[in-house]
DNA sequence: TAAAAAATGTAGTGACAATTACACTTTTAT
DNA sequence: ATAAAAGTGTAATTGTCACTACATTTTTTA
């Protein structure tokens, strides 16, 4: 069962200092991670972390006072990494295609990344009738930093009067989608995806906007 | 844990024939269903479901074998009935824009119902490490059988010269994601979306589509 | 209506896994 | 160097289920 909430009550936790407490800490985060990526919340058994991690029970405690915490600890480090790339607003720089094209391309890699993916399934599954902190967390710093990055630059263009748009930041929403949309279940379901097949959907998402929303000057 | 192909070892079943089993299997279903969306297959307890459907135990594993039977079989029931709309092609009546708007509102309809989102998480959420039955029949019913519909459509007009796409399954997914993709997350973190959201997204994926891909005669 | 089949209810069994306890060793700071 | 703090390893505890057994009752069928 496992309503995830109910286990949000933050037990105390040390401060790791020491050098080998540290590594600990690390190793512990390190494997945490493969497990909770690849067999989910409730399917990761913490005994079994600490036997590859070569620690002790004990000591993953200390730190991350249960099993949540140490998901939490897990997850927040991984959805930072992962959308590292947006932070950095290096995507408009040249013309509006190209512009595009590069932003695109950052939006595939990202969401197509093995990363990307076990955490965007973390994210569905432990949604359990509750809201939780950890969604909140992905929500904000993955996909509406997104929308908001290029909804802010097509806004700008729209109101240099260069594109037709009703409403910028929903364009922005769509023509992600468009670009990472069609690959989401045959990723859910270990479909191998050629980069061709990217591509072409890059290309074409691409084609589609600009002419669907460039004024004709 | 439960690696989910483990348990698809078949158990033998009996058929329900007489009033009360069906009374039974019925109830039981019923009861399966609403756990096994809220809760997911993993957070669904049997021992409840016979609590509330109140019938017994023994009763519920000689119709459905073991848990994950029960499973299957609410999936399938659901499935179907999901993605009904879509297997009459009623949608290609008028001119392109019409046809676009009715094919996406029945789109956003099923993708947005309590049930659709229920089973787009469980599909994600059970996917672990296997390929599983489960999800096969599930993007064969639904988005495949989607994206496939609407691309025949846009092949067809393609070939009439009517519109300029390098790839027309691909712009259908594109289109389809247009339409539902900026409402996933929202929808995922059970926040409320209002009818003129997605009106607006609607109307913006045609315009933006029809601009974009029709030929200039 | 009486034997067979199905359904019920209760009470297990067994396995798994999160968490705790504790005795012991190592590291760190004074 | 020595006490305090942190870390280790093992084992016990505890709770939660999926699944089974079985004695009893109800329904179906011949």
């Amino acid at each position: 069962m496992v309503p995830i909430l109910d286990q949000f009550v933050l037990k105390p936790r040390q401060v790791a200092v020491s050098k080998r407490g540290l590594e600990r800490q690390q190793k512990l985060l390190q494997v945490a991670q493969v497990h909770f990526f690849s067999q989910g919340y409730a399917g990761t058994n913490v005994n079994q972390i600490v036997k590859e991690a070569g620690g002790s029970l004990n000591t993953l405690y200390r730190y991350f006072g249960n099993k949540l915490g140490l998901f939490e600890a897990v997850f927040k480090l991984k959805t930072d990494a992962l959308f590292a790339p947006f932070q950095q607003a290096h995507f408009w720089q040249g013309d509006l295609p190209r512009n595009l094209t590069h932003f695109g391309q950052c939006l595939q890699e990202v969401s197509s990344s093995p990363d990307g993916i076990a955490i965007y399934r973390l994210v569905v599954t432990e949604n359990n009738s509750e809201q939780s902190e950890i969604q909140r967390i992905f929500y904000q710093h993955g996909p509406q930093t997104a929308i908001r990055i290029l909804g802010d630059y097509l806004q700008s263009l729209r109101q240099l009067g260069k594109v037709e748009l009703q409403d910028p930041y929903l364009a922005a929403a769509q023509f992600i989608e468009m670009v990472k949309g069609p690959f989401f279940y045959p990723r859910l379901f270990n479909h191998t995806i050629e980069p061709h097949q990217t591509q072409a959907a890059l290309q074409q998402a691409v084609q589609l906007f600009l002419k669907g929303c460039l004024k004709a000057d």
